[in-house]
DNA sequence: GCCCAGGTGTTTC
DNA sequence: GAAACACATGGG
């Protein structure tokens, strides 16, 4: 079931050709701009930081933590993201760079981001993805209310359980995978907004039998 | 003015 | 563990 509806979704919306991004470590740096925020503001954030010789993990590191505050001050929570960001450009580091990186088992990897100040499982899941090009299921708000309303998912279960119970029933792809999470922000984006109710009228097309909507929010 | 966005860490029960 | 809260800007 999990793989029809990401054959709908991908025939509705086609390729979202993400990450927007040029290399692993902007996707990083993006991954971290863009919680809890519109990716918009995470991209003037990304372009800012940019302009000010900021987007490499050595600048980030050693920088004096106001020059990036201010950089990365439209994505918000800009104190916060930027202890963030100083926290995983020195674990970058640390791990040898994207060589060191891509050398490691996605399960080591995995853990080794979460060890990261401000690196929890989704972002984590993001960077196995989009920079990493690992087969991980990046779960989401969206992916959840989905999947909910389709009756794939009950409701309350762990992060964890969900990410593996659709891992284990699709091709470990990395491009499916790719394409899965994004396909889901896509339709979260155009449908889902505001965000409990409407998710129904796609749904009635991804999958008939589905419960009718009224029980959201 | 209020709610939300491609979350996470901390505190408290 | 689970719930409540802080973090903070920009768009609808």
């Amino acid at each position: 079931m999990f793989r029809e509806v990401y054959r709908r979704l991908y025939d509705c919306f086609g390729a979202q050709g993400w990450w927007p991004g040029e290399g692993p470590f902007e996707v990083m740096v993006g991954a971290v701009l863009t919680q809890n925020t519109a990716w918009r503001n995470a991209e003037r954030a990304l372009g800012r930081l940019r302009r000010a010789g900021l987007l490499e993990p050595r600048a980030i590191a050693e920088a004096d933590s106001a020059r990036v505050a201010a950089a990365i001050r439209p994505s918000g929570c800009f104190n916060v993201k930027t202890r963030r960001l100083q926290a995983l450009s020195r674990a970058y580091l640390s791990w040898g760079g994207r060589q060191g990186m891509a050398t490691m088992g996605t399960g080591d990897l995995r853990r080794a981001l979460l060890r990261v100040h401000g690196i929890g499982r989704e972002t984590a899941d993001d960077i196995l993805v989009y920079a990493f090009d690992r087969p991980v299921f990046v779960v989401d708000a969206y992916s959840r209310r989905i999947f909910e309303r389709l009756g794939l998912l009950e409701g309350g279960e762990r992060y964890e359980k969900v990410r593996r119970d659709i891992e284990s029933v699709l091709d470990p792809d990395p491009a499916l995978f790719n394409e899965y999470h994004a396909l889901i922000v896509q339709l979260g984006k155009t449908v889902c907004r505001p965000l409990p109710d409407c998710v129904a009228c796609v749904l009635r097309d991804l999958c008939p039998t589905a419960e009718s909507p009224a029980a959201g929010r």
